[in-house]
DNA sequence: TTGTAAGCGTTATCAA
DNA sequence: TTGATAACGCTTACAA
């Protein structure tokens, strides 16, 4: 519990005036060997930290971006904020990862504190879809980029991916494969995304006339409901040679019920997730799934920022990426009867 | 873009001082209705945000908990860091969270930023192993907790969960249903945590007479291998009724493995994860593991900086939890031939 | 009830 | 090459 070190007690220690270290600690200014010898070893024996507060307050950058997220808990998320860090890592950036629990109040105090001066930039995930609170971020002095906001129209520049391609790439790969039957468990009925898989299934069986209701099961994005919804689907009369579920953590729940019920995966049964999550690829067999670009959203969130912090104007940006099937071990041909 | 509103603009348009509004933001001192309602009008017109740089250079608190972890991928870190958040919201603090890579100099650098003032306090997590480093911390005028620290001796306040107890209870859990041959899959070799666990695996089946090297296989943690070391466990000539896993995503490859061959869990192959995570509990059938107590760590970890707020020397706190075994439906006694 | 003055730690500017 | 000064935005003590 010292009391904090200061630059006034390093200049003190190395016989020189503040103004001496703060140019020796920020290399601005020309400074004698013999000084800088004096400040450095005076920093280290104080084990001196500069004060970002000070710092920030001084005008200087923080080179902190705050990024805002609902939670870590889903692989998405997770995923999201990892290739966020290391692209803002790559741009010698500190990331801090502030969740809200998609409490609208705390997104707005969390944003609110970090453009007030805390970081240097914000990325804001899913924001609440307010256009009020969007307008006064558009105001923002500290720049601000969205990911994946699909409401309100805005002049904040904003990096998304759809779900209805890759859902529609999905289906025809499956349709492609021979299959005519297909059964879809559909995700959290609040949930857009969800909603945009189901309609690209639907539209896409419908265009070869092979919709049929009965193959449609209500889900919720789990594992558990995974499971049960394509034992309804096997027990069918007409039971789908193939299962398209609407998460990864659905379609393992497949997986396992197929097995379950004494089948496999693909020779019996084609099963196909959504999101790609980094598990996708580790299950026998491997999941054949859609993934977001990620990566790329978070670089190119980054990119947008640092465009900012040049002076330029990124407002009306909006980066579109399509959602891109990944083929792998979970889906072949039907069984020929 | 609009250039930074301060409360001096805010006491402009309110026609006041900048104490007052200062005052009237903050509940200090006795302000008039009347002025409160013309401060908080303009604060509203104006969008008015403190700086928290500048609140937190003039000594005020930013109700900011930087938490410094390795990583979000990996559910266990994602967890802590969660339940950590809700923590934190409950106490009215917000959470940053800030990752490393692990890398030594991002932690400390970081750590750094964090306890220079940015933050009211800091949690590491995993903390890098450097006694020098530790004792700059220690020093640290912001309160600083650590979570699972196993290294060098500290003052720093630690709260950790042991490996140890929770693979003896699940060996002796395998050993109580009947088992007597019990395959163990570990974890990778430089962590300290799989170490733990197979030792615990070790003097428990030494205890008993059962120990085996051959049904001991090498892993990294990874679920790929547990598939892989299942396979191998199982085509040995005597082969396990059981398998103790070093991870949960190492007990999926297994679960996937033995009905690759055909066979069932629990009926004819127990299975036996590490950790809990979250869709532990969601597979099928669902995982017996072993647990820490994250959430539980997490709180303390709050409650440990909230008592250093108030002044309290919580150096030298250490506290230790065990692991927990987590009974579910992967184990079941082995099949009587 | 309100306001004046001072200072938190840092850095840019300008003078020495 | 070095240093004195001012300023960043805010809050606490003290005075009015």
């Amino acid at each position: 519990m010292t009391s904090r070190v200061t630059i006034a007690d390093v200049a003190r220690l190395a016989g020189v005036s503040a103004v001496t270290v703060s140019k020796t600690l920020n290399n601005t200014g020309r400074i004698s060997d013999d000084t800088r010898a004096r400040v450095l070893r005076a920093v280290q024996d104080l084990g001196y930290i500069a004060n970002p507060a000070a710092r920030s307050l001084r005008g200087a950058r923080s080179n902190l971006i705050g990024m805002v997220i609902p939670e870590l808990m889903s692989p998405y998320f997770a995923e999201l904020a990892r290739a966020a860090a290391e692209s803002a890592g790559e741009a010698g950036l500190d990331l801090g990862v502030f969740t809200t629990s998609r409490d609208p109040a705390r997104e707005r105090q969390r944003v609110a504190a970090l453009t007030g001066g805390m970081a240097d930039g914000v990325i804001i995930v899913v924001p609440t879809d307010d256009a009020a609170h969007l307008a006064i971020l558009e105001k923002s002095r500290t720049p601000i980029v969205l990911i994946s906001h699909f409401g309100a129209k805005t002049d904040l520049p904003n990096v998304r991916a759809d779900s209805y391609h890759g859902a529609c790439a999905a289906t025809r790969h499956l349709l492609g494969l021979g299959h005519t039957r297909i059964g879809f468990v559909a995700g959290a009925v609040e949930s857009t995304q969800a909603q945009e898989r189901l309609r690209a299934y639907r539209d896409t069986m419908r265009e070869r006339g092979l919709l049929d209701p009965e193959l449609i099961r209500p889900g919720n994005f789990t594992q558990r409901r995974g499971f049960t919804a394509t034992h309804e689907l096997l027990a069918l009369k007409e039971a789908p040679t193939a299962i398209f579920a609407s998460s990864d953590a659905t379609a393992f729940g497949a997986l396992d019920a197929v097995k379950d019920r004494g089948l496999r995966v693909p020779q019996d049964i084609s099963v196909v997730g959504f999101d790609d999550i980094a598990t996708a690829s580790q299950s026998h067999p491997a999941l054949t799934t859609v993934r977001h670009p990620i990566r790329q959203m978070s670089e190119q969130a980054l990119n947008l920022l640092a465009s900012a912090f040049q002076g330029q104007d990124v407002r009306g940006t909006q980066l579109d990426h399509h959602s891109e099937l990944v083929i792998r071990d979970s889906t072949a041909p039907p069984r020929t009867t």
